[in-house]
DNA sequence: CTAACTGTATTAAGTGACATAGTACAGTAG
DNA sequence: CTACTGTACTATGTCACTTAATACAGTTAG
């Protein structure tokens, strides 16, 4: 369900995070599931469960769960996450285009790019 | 010419290696031009000249900067780095827009977000 | 109601990266 | 020689991350 890296440099509360986000953003978790508990889940990845607590404040504040003390985190609403998930994604996309734009690329070569991947 | 941010997460030797690979692999610093010296840098931003120093170690190991000691440290050619820096911005690039892709964006939509940019 | 679960909050302690400070040494240019 | 350059090293302080150990309150199954 989750896995922890230890490869990754990131801190473990963010890769925990970042792999909610994803199995969320993806709908292998739908709305109104329930995410492990935060005991449980330390249990499983070998982790302090304060860790998994902070991971999951983490998510809550960004929108994409909601908690309930007594019975447990689930995932927030879909339309909700995914146009968070959008508005990331276009952020994202402007800085790389900014950063292509100062490395000498032109509107034209980017959109030549763009039209060949795959679209269906 | 450079510059801190007290806002910026990152560290301060960071933000310095970023700093000059900005300025060069946009060409507003040429290849042979010589670098502040690591003391007269340190003391222009007001930090510790060992930041300084490990920011040059890691721009060097990098390939962007060659020093010498008692001369100073130089641009390195930039027919190799520029060339680096130009593939990893363009598979930053196909990766936010595979993303884009899987969140249900069309290629019209993302052309017609590119040619709002203000391009030259 | 009880028991076993849930999230949440708090304090304490250890670790490591980051940054500063100070010193030292070797190479280079004027 | 003198003043600059990069480089190396030790010591110290700070802070984020993580672990640990509790504690408390809400929920739910029995």
């Amino acid at each position: 369900m989750i896995s922890i890296d230890s490869r990754d440099p990131r801190p473990l509360y963010e890769q925990v995070v970042d792999g909610f986000r994803k199995l969320i953003v993806a709908g292998a978790l739908q709305p109104d599931d329930k995410l492990p508990s935060v005991r449980s889940l330390a249990m499983q990845l070998a982790i302090n469960p304060n860790t998994i607590q902070r991971a999951y404040r983490e998510l809550e504040a960004q929108g994409y769960v909601y908690s309930s003390a007594g019975r447990g985190s689930f995932v927030a609403t879909s339309a909700e996450t995914s146009e968070l998930h959008r508005r990331e994604l276009r952020e994202r996309f402007d800085t790389v285009v900014a950063e292509l734009s100062a490395a000498g690329y032109t509107c034209d070569q980017l959109v030549a790019r763009l039209k060949e991947g795959d679209w269906r």
